[in-house]
DNA sequence: TGCCTACCACAACATTTGTTAAATATACAG
DNA sequence: CTGTATATTTAACAAATGTTGTGGTAGGCA
């Protein structure tokens, strides 16, 4: 059991109002096109779609790092989609441990559940600041219904990170604790590359050893330790928040990683049928 | 770590032929009335909806205890929804250590995911022996797509499936293994109650030590020691094969069992829209 | 400038859980 | 009945990981 550690609810209450982006500015279409983008990854949409899709409501938000995009228990209203920035899930148990349960790179809708569930069972936090793109639940939840391809876009969506949970399980369940950061780091790495964020399999995981322990079922002392001797092997370099893969061999190795479970390169099999 | 076991391959080959089920007979129009029952749970279904379920092709299968109902890598063509008896999903490493990562019963379609995944990316098998419809991938395809309240309500399932997948991520990576252990029972038995197959909170999980280990992240050996000392406590008892709550209470008090990530009672937000 | 906080490093020690191996049950098949 | 396979029980021991606590460093902020 890892010690009992307090999360501070850094939530948006305290923190200064919304912050626009000043280095770039990010506009509708922007988005749209982003989303588009996401949604065709494994499924062809035509143009009626597209069109659907740029007629959604978008609302901007700025989260600093550690603040609440979604809180267990809230009946959701809107939907996130991750335009710049990390995010994660977590759960608690009731005598305040903590699992982080995922991770959500831009490109990701953070909580597509929220369509059809009433209640969130789960929280959503930046990991670092993040813009995303609020839109209506229930918005959604007509485009899913009157946009078929669109719909089975975000249900695939939904059954990747079903997949998703059961690697971790593995990770967490039956690799030690050498093989778990590796073989974190190697996904990241890789949905990363898969997404068009990174050129290289380096991932630059702006974590810290706690968070990564929260991740990983383990203490951040352990994670400390393991980071220690992978950095002394040359397999990774790490700052302050951040860990860097520096030989992706060597890293996949000790992960024993195999990406089958992420279905990248899947073309969906048949047409959508339209009506019945 | 675990002890490194090998999983012998008792699959359907070298198993006796298809044995019908001498007890009762089962046909066809049950079966349907079973789908429709259990889409029909969280999502209202109209009789046209109902017409396409019942006219979908069913393939009864027996299938014994420990044999494979799909194999991870393969392209699956068929999807299974359960009839009688208990299946689980597992993934392996490569080393050849094994995670069981979810419990099936009855009214459970083992691997709607395959709809739209081209190759599962793990196991299931036969908890107990086992009768499934095998319905076409095809079909289902087209009935989620020509009936959006069917396929919305197979969303919805996915969507608490992937609920179950965060709830095991926090119970294997941050409660101790006594928890876990209660935690799994709640769970069964909670799920038992809900899909209407156990009048009473008190489960019957009919899982060896080592499944059992395999599904909580521990070895056979220490699940022995915690289920011992339940058993001394009064918590539960146990046969071969087995174990039986005794108090539902103590055993959610040791779990800090929550139901709330089931998702249980959840009729869905707004009518389904039918077409563009 | 200097304080404060968050994060990281590290050590000594404690505990849970894993490992190995053997003995004992229990069910099932012949 | 008897043998065989499967499952459980148990013990002695080993290892991985957790716990506690202290100190260090960097960066934000008054």
């Amino acid at each position: 059991m890892p010690s009992l550690v307090r999360y501070p609810d850094r939530g948006d209450p305290i923190l200064p109002e919304f912050v626009p982006n000043g280095d770039r500015t990010i506009d509708r279409n922007q988005i749209s096109e982003m989303i588009i983008a996401k949604l065709s990854r494994r499924n062809s949409l035509d143009a009626e779609d597209h069109l659907a899709i740029r007629g959604l409501s978008m609302d901007f938000r700025h989260h600093f790092a550690s603040s609440y995009l979604v809180r267990e228990g809230q009946p959701p209203s809107r939907c996130a989609f991750l335009v710049e920035g990390y995010a994660y899930r977590q759960k608690l148990t009731i005598d305040g441990h903590r699992t982080i349960c995922s991770l959500e790179v831009p490109g990701d809708f953070v909580d597509l559940q929220n369509i059809y569930l009433r209640e969130s069972d789960h929280d959503v936090l930046a990991l670092t600041d993040v813009i995303s793109v609020d839109i209506p639940v229930a918005e959604m939840r007509v485009l899913a219904e009157t946009a078929p391809a669109v719909g089975r876009a975000m249900w695939v969506d939904g059954l990747i990170e079903g997949a998703i949970f059961r690697e971790w399980l593995l990770n967490i369940g039956r690799r030690n604790a050498r093989s778990r950061v590796a073989h974190i780091l190697c996904e990241f790495s890789t949905r990363l590359q898969a997404a068009g964020l990174a050129p290289e399999l380096t991932a630059d995981l702006p974590m810290t050893q706690e968070q990564l322990g929260d991740a990983l079922g383990l203490t951040s002392v352990h994670v400390n330790r393991i980071l220690r001797t992978m950095e002394a092997e040359g397999l990774v370099t790490r700052g302050k928040r951040q860990i860097t893969i520096t030989d992706w061999q060597g890293i996949r190795r000790v992960a024993t990683f195999n990406p089958r479970y992420l279905h990248l390169h899947q073309e969906q099999p048949g047409k959508v049928v339209k009506n019945r």
